[in-house]
DNA sequence: ACTAAAATACGAATTTTTTCGTAAAATAGT
DNA sequence: ACTATTTTACGAAAAAATTCGTATTTTAGT
């Protein structure tokens, strides 16, 4: 029970099955062809072999079987981000941080958002989670 | 003049560059060697090929050629950081951060950069509001 | 039961990335 | 000048990731 990184492709159809849920290789594939021409058996297979990687699961009470991504969204993004942070950033999620911060429009909004999780994870006293790589 | 994102293996050896400045092949396989096996000549070929895909220029005046990365570390980081915004956090470079501190060890002093920062962004942007995120 | 349509299974070709062996060229030391 | 060592050049194997064609299975509609 391995977590590995998911690739790029990979990572689209995760993305399709998180924003509508439960899906079938049409429906996945239709929705990635919104975006860029690719077959009907190619997005099947990937399916198939994420499915034997465990990273999705299938129910296959109907003749159209029912994928499902047996990672959470939330779980991938902390894998990939701290990648990332280790590979890119020398290990700093901090300098991440401020690059990301420092490079994109932010609102004022947003900003606060921000502001009021650091508000709450000093007064968890320099609160920290481990990533568990 | 495309700019593409550099490989796993490409960006250890930027790395490499990046800390210790040009460098020849058999410093940087050296280097490499400290972390994981990998033979010289499969870093020479690495750096060659990064060379021909203008990642990394070099001097050839000396017998061992010095190369020099092309590009800069924080546009490498950027353009990385970018990447993963869109692939996996929906284009909302907040909510990465957001992430990012939720799940990472952050000691006080470097929440309290991080607060500069929005302090300075806020003063400097003044009442923005929804870039569309 | 038959046929057409739609789905899965499977093998394999392609493409991209990573790895290395071998040979030729350059040079340092004697 | 000669030899050993180091370096680059080059081709190609190996590994990983992506793509798709063809065959088989399933089922919905007649």
């Amino acid at each position: 029970m391995k977590k590995q990184k998911p690739t790029d492709a990979e990572l689209e159809i995760l993305h399709v099955l998180w924003a509508n849920g439960p899906s079938t290789v049409r429906q996945v594939n239709e929705t990635l062809n919104l975006n860029r021409k690719i077959g009907y058996t190619t997005t099947l297979k990937m399916m198939q072999l994420m499915t034997d990687k465990n990273m999705l699961s299938r129910n296959e009470e109907r003749r159209s079987h029912l994928y499902t991504p047996r990672i959470k969204e939330a779980d991938a993004q902390n894998l990939l981000l701290n990648k990332l942070v280790k590979s890119a950033f020398g290990g700093s999620a901090v300098k991440l941080v401020m690059s990301a911060l420092g490079n994109v429009e932010t609102s004022r909004n947003e900003l606060e958002k921000i502001r009021d999780l650091l508000d709450h994870m000093e007064a968890r006293q320099g609160g920290t989670h481990d990533p568990g790589e």
